[in-house]
DNA sequence: GCCAGCATTTTGACAGTGTCAAGATTGATT
DNA sequence: AATCAATCTTGACACTGTCAAAATGCTGGC
């Protein structure tokens, strides 16, 4: 071991060290500058120095590096969301503080959200047991942060599922037109979504 | 001219006689049954017994095949609406109609309400004017049905553009997730447009 | 009837892609 | 120091989109 596996000087020897952490970062790099649809696996490969057909002895497939991307990305939402529970603040504040958190991770890391909803993995593709896991487990909190939300009398319905998947789906449709360039206007997402907030909540008067 | 171009004897020609319209139709046909990514012009030439570059005298590219079936997406679309529109009932009905149609749309149509609204048309691919207009169009039309049912009192809100982007992402956001088969479980898509209309409605009591 | 001109379709070719099998290189273990 | 397993590279294949040039068949003018 020694001080071979430092990362301050990973040199150009022929084993690499971390190669797989290199290259879920260059790959993420490269589809937040150019998109998902033109990163190819020997791009990725020249761009981290390496051999075509390095890659393969850390993901079976390049389905299998973009659900690796996808598990960071919900890893890294995960946080997100933690954070903005934390701050201690009205429960309609947080509430209003977590759809848009959404917004702004989804316009923020436009390629990582459409890995992570996406066709690309959801639908044919296999998608990874570990991606499958943890996409479930962040829609379960947020069922249960819903059905929390419902209990005190914030928002409005009795079926927290169906209210997560409602309040979801209208996010990840605002979500998605922005990012596709449907909405090309200069309207900001964050406004359209504390335009949709009083939809949700229980009425006041 | 004469019987050449009838329908009931394509036969063998070299000229084929409406190639267009054949590829698009095999096209459809393709992408309906193993979906858009696993579409290529050499198996869709295969398939219409003829050329690997025949259709490029028909489409500059294959963006702008995918293209044309979006656009023809529209129309199907569109004529769909008016439909539901006709039906002589209560305007609430005829919302509550709308929100359905469209549900029916997406899910019965999965391939090319991806190819609509998709990332793969709208963002960095180049999209056709002709599919642009078009596209424009419906939701123009989508944002003055909206300002009838606010001026009505039917739905809230008095921003007609913020209220139809809010309404069309919900819908839109909901049929992507079932769609991209996040939502796997046994629920249905009409159930939850349902259960989320009220929340679209001026509150009756 | 025949030939030129045109629209239409084909063939050849090229660069790029994902992926597998087999070989080469290296660090670690005994 | 020899061996072994992990790691990386090379070679190869089938497939993709797309362009340039050639081939084919239809149509109108003489």
């Amino acid at each position: 071991m020694k001080a071979s596996t430092s990362t301050s000087k990973p040199s150009a020897k022929y084993h690499h060290g971390n190669l797989r952490q290199t290259l879920l970062a260059a790959a993420k790099q490269m589809i937040a500058a150019d998109g998902i649809e033109s990163l190819s696996l020997r791009k990725l490969a020249d761009k981290v120095s390496v051999s075509r057909t390095a890659a393969y002895h850390y993901f079976d497939d390049k389905n299998d590096l973009l659900c690796a991307i996808a598990s960071d990305g919900f890893r890294q939402w995960q946080q997100l969301l933690k954070q903005s529970e934390q701050k201690n603040q009205t429960e309609r504040q947080k509430f209003e503080q977590y759809l848009i958190n959404y917004m702004v991770f989804a316009t923020h890391h436009p390629e990582e959200y459409e890995l992570m909803f996406g066709r690309c993995i959801w639908k044919q593709a296999q998608c990874t047991e570990e991606l499958q896991t943890i996409a479930h487990g962040t829609f379960q909190h947020q069922v249960e942060m819903m059905a929390y939300w419902q209990s005190i009398g914030l928002v409005a319905g009795d079926n927290p599922l169906r209210t997560a998947q409602i309040i979801w789906g209208t996010l990840h449709g605002i979500a998605k037109l922005f990012i596709d360039g449907v909405y090309v206007d200069d309207t900001r997402a964050e406004e359209i979504v504390k335009s949709a907030l009083p939809m949700f909540l229980v009425p006041k008067d």
